[in-house]
DNA sequence: AGCCAGGACTGAG
DNA sequence: CTCAGTCATGGC
């Protein structure tokens, strides 16, 4: 993956932005009441719709197995039951007991007190944190500044023409990160906004030939 | 009836 | 390092 354009990316970056937004609206993401609830989220949607997602957590509050405790407590094989409605469920188990396993001898309150380089490495190195699911942690649950780049931010970048080539996500995540100002707020929304653009505007449809906004491509098609 | 969803890991070349 | 194969359910 090339970026195409370098200049005024910062400009651009802040102009699509603000295209995103009024078309639709302020989300204040992400959906989950807690910085574990988020956690556990940015695992079981991993390439995976969300409304799978919301069936699994369902299936874990009503077993009462909501804490990381209660979820470290049970075996392999109860956890894949549970989990079983958001797809891959034998390795989201997996992955989740060996988040659990970590933040249960150190809790995600200590971590969160590095900064993000650090947390960032130390999230990484936990089995099935990717990442995609580490930076939507530190963003979303410690709420600190890591752009969160995902396969929707490519198609629409790829779209508008200001990238080329294969995803890649440090390079993807470094151009935000270069060019925007470090701001929870304004990650938060903007990651939440290409997301909700992806799944609910942008369709494959032939009359999509760009990003499926139709603002944002008028827009930027001149 | 396919196609694909807010990825990550593994092994091969 | 680059990349295809693997994992799997459910909605449209």
């Amino acid at each position: 993956m090339r970026i195409v354009c370098e200049e005024n990316l910062n400009k651009k970056l802040l102009d699509l932005y603000h295209q995103l937004r009024s078309e639709h609206g302020t989300l204040k993401w992400w959906p989950a009441d807690t910085p574990f609830e988020v956690a556990l989220g940015a695992i079981l949607t991993q390439a995976t719709a969300w409304r799978n997602v919301v069936k699994a957590i369902d299936n874990l509050k009503a077993a009462d197995t909501f804490t990381p405790e209660q979820i470290h407590a049970i075996s392999q094989d109860e956890l894949e039951q549970l989990l079983h409605p958001s797809g891959y469920f034998r390795m989201k188990a997996k992955k989740v007991r060996a988040f659990v396993k970590h933040i249960v001898q150190r809790p995600m309150q200590e971590m969160f007190k590095q900064d993000v380089p650090e947390l960032r490495e130390e999230l990484l190195s936990i089995y099935g944190v990717g990442p995609e699911t580490a930076d939507s942690i530190i963003l979303y649950a410690a709420e600190k500044p890591s752009f969160v780049v995902d396969t929707y931010t490519y198609r629409l970048l790829s779209r508008l023409g200001w990238v080329e080539g294969n995803f890649h996500y440090a390079r993807l995540r470094a151009l935000f990160m270069d060019n925007l100002p470090h701001d929870v707020n304004l990650f938060n929304e903007y990651h939440a906004l290409i997301v909700r653009h992806g799944a609910r505007v942008c369709q494959k449809t032939p009359e999509c030939q760009a990003c499926g906004l139709q603002s944002v491509c008028d827009y930027f098609s001149n």
